[in-house]
DNA sequence: TTTACTTTAGTGTATATGCACTTAATAGGA
DNA sequence: TCCTATTAAGTGCATATACACTAAAGTAAA
């Protein structure tokens, strides 16, 4: 029999994607040290912030996740530990089984305080990728599509 | 004072590189589920094949973490898994310090036996992305070298 | 109206990840 | 030689991630 030739896997990429994005959380984590919340929260807060004036905090854990590309799961243990430093709110709807998750003033403050910090880390990866930011983020929204885990 | 314009964080280069890998990595594992390894661990026992018959299994964990661009304390929680599922082994060298980690033949079958699996996800990924796959890999390479932490 | 289906969220468990710290072994200099 | 770096690996702890399963609430059909 012949040897398989492993070199091919280091295409692999799923590999590739992974290596890259842990990279890029280290840059990020390290960057927003200061602001007392991790890269992942950052993007949390963020998307609860941009939704904030659309739906008056109206999102549930299952639109919020969807817009987060997140499992719904993962999400709630995120959120749990937002909600326990009091950076979000949980509330009941109409619907029984809906809650709405909406910024506080404490996470909107968290928030603004932290994006100086982003913006450094954010600019750190445009300057490093220069014309190729855009391409890079198109890049990632084709992969992202090209397969698409239907649930 | 001014509205703070939240919108623009949807670009943030965190974000979207970890919402793809989250997703990418989903597809791997899922097509992986036959095989009995996770993406990741695949990626693990990928590499030490590949270095295999050119080092004859004495690549330390340190040369290994950095081979994976991955925190040299997760990588060792990793082999620990493999470890008890017999597919690696670890040695200690001359240097007491070190530990030499090596397929054993146990880990070389179920590499082996997983690439159809992982051919499958690849191929979606390649299919999805055309003519840009490599172009996808090299924006990645790219992305993980305009910024490098050091340790 | 009662029963069965569907939908929304939470839990149990396991892997993945990394920082801060510890331990053990080596290297280097006084 | 002995004392001090330094270096390699492991641990404690916390977050991130997701699958399988459960619980509760709503919907629809008999």
């Amino acid at each position: 029999m012949v040897d398989t030739d492993f070199r091919r896997l280091q295409n692999c990429a799923c590999f590739n994607v992974r290596k890259t994005s842990r990279m890029i959380t280290q840059l990020f984590d390290h960057a927003l040290k200061p602001s007392g919340i991790k890269a992942t929260q950052f993007t949390l807060l963020a998307v609860l912030a941009n939704e904030r004036e659309m739906t008056q905090g109206t999102m549930t854990i299952k639109e919020l996740s969807n817009s987060l590309g997140m499992e719904r799961t993962t999400l709630t243990r995120g959120l749990v530990r937002l909600e326990r430093e009091g950076l979000i709110k949980k509330h009941q709807g109409d619907d029984g089984r809906q809650r709405f998750v909406a910024l506080t003033p404490t996470g909107l403050k968290r928030l603004t305080d932290a994006i100086p910090f982003w913006e450094e880390a954010q600019a750190t990866m445009e300057k490093g990728l220069g014309d190729n930011f855009s391409g890079f983020l198109a890049t990632l929204e084709t992969a992202v599509k090209s397969q698409q885990i239907r649930h």
